[in-house]
DNA sequence: TACAGAAACTTCAAGTATAAAATATTTTGG
DNA sequence: CCAAAATATTTTATACTTGAAGTTTCTGTA
C-alpha cells in the first residue's frame, strides 16, 4: 500500500493543495458572477443582501447584528450598511433587545421572508444549473472531504 | 449498481449540489479570510493586489490590462486602481504599447518580481496549512472533479 | 478617404469589504 | 458602589468590485 502511495512525491503535496486551492477559487468566482448577475437582474437585489435574507430566514427570533457577521464571516461593520438598506426597503426590521440597550434584533419582515422564498428557490435552481455535473453521490463526497478542514464560529443563540 | 444508487431519492440532486454550494463557498471564504489577514499582516499588501502581481509574473512581457482582467475574471475598471497603487509602490511599469496608443503593458519590475517570489513562498506555505487535511491524492481528485463545472475565458497572447 | 464600429482604457456611482477608532452600554472585581 | 474590562454597535478611512458611461484610438469597408 504504502508503495503505491509513494508514486506520489511527498515534497509535491502543497504543491497539489495550491492547485486544489486555484481550482476552488476558479469554481466558487465563476459561479459568485453568474449568481451575482442572476440577482440582479432577476431581483434586483445582491448577493451580500441575499446572504443576509438568509441568514436570518434560519432563526425565528432574528439574530443580533454581530451573530449576522458571525454566521456569515464577514466583518462587523460591513453588516450596518446591508441592513440598513434591507430596512429602507422594507424587508427586515430591528427590534430593541429588552434587557440591552446596546444590542437590537434583526428580523425578517413578513414581506421579507415571503421574498426571500422566492429567491431561494430560484437560488437553488442556478446553483443545480452550475453545479450540474456532479451527481448527488459526488456533490456528497466532495461536500464531506471539505466538511473536514473548517474552522468553527460563533453560533447564534 | 443502479439498485445502490437508488438509494439517494433523484429529488434531492439539487440539494445535494446546493450542500456542496454552501460548503464550498464557507471554505473558500474562510481560506481567505486567513490569507488577507496573512498578507496584510506579513508583507502590508492585499489579496487583489497579489493576484495582479501573480498573474503578471507568468508572463514575461507583461499583460495589457484588459488581458490581466481576463486572467482574473474581474472587471476591467477595477484594475486601473489596483495597478496605479502597485505602479506607485513601484512594483510594476506601464510600458506603451508601440503601435497602439491606446494600450499599454503592464510589467513587474525587478523589485516586483523579487518581491512577488517571497510573498508566493509564504502563500504556498498558508495554503498548505489551511488545506492540511487533504492528502495529495484527495487533493488532485477533488481538483480533477471541480475542473469539469469549467467557463473557459480569454487566454493572453 | 471617410466614418461607423470596435477596442483599450479610465472614470463614475453605488455597493461591499476590512480594520480600527469611537460611542454607548453592560458586567465585574475590588 | 465604582472604576476597569467587556460587549454591541456604528463610524471612519481606505480599498475593492461591478456595470455603465465616457474618451481616445484603431480598423475595416464603402
Amino acid at each position: 500500500m504504502s508503495q503505491i502511495l509513494s508514486k506520489i512525491p511527498l515534497e509535491d503535496v502543497s504543491k497539489e493543495r495550491l492547485r486544489l486551492w486555484l481550482r476552488l477559487l476558479k469554481t466558487t468566482r465563476s459561479i459568485e458572477t453568474k449568481l451575482r448577475e442572476n440577482f440582479r437582474d432577476e431581483f434586483g437585489t445582491t448577493l451580500p443582501r441575499f446572504d443576509v435574507m438568509a441568514a436570518l430566514s434560519r432563526y425565528e427570533d432574528g439574530l443580533k447584528m454581530s451573530e449576522i457577521s458571525g454566521v456569515l464571516r464577514v466583518s462587523n461593520g460591513n453588516i450596518t450598511g446591508i441592513v440598513d438598506r434591507l430596512s429602507d426597503d422594507g424587508q427586515l426590521v430591528r427590534v430593541s433587545v429588552p434587557g440591552d440597550r446596546r444590542a437590537s434584533r434583526v428580523r425578517l419582515t413578513k414581506k421579507g421572508l415571503q421574498e426571500f422564498d422566492r429567491q431561494a428557490k430560484a437560488h437553488e435552481g442556478w446553483i443545480a444549473e452550475a453545479l450540474g455535473e456532479f451527481t448527488a453521490e459526488e456533490a456528497r463526497e466532495i461536500t464531506m472531504r471539505l466538511l473536514t478542514s473548517e474552522t468553527p464560529e460563533e453560533e447564534a443563540k
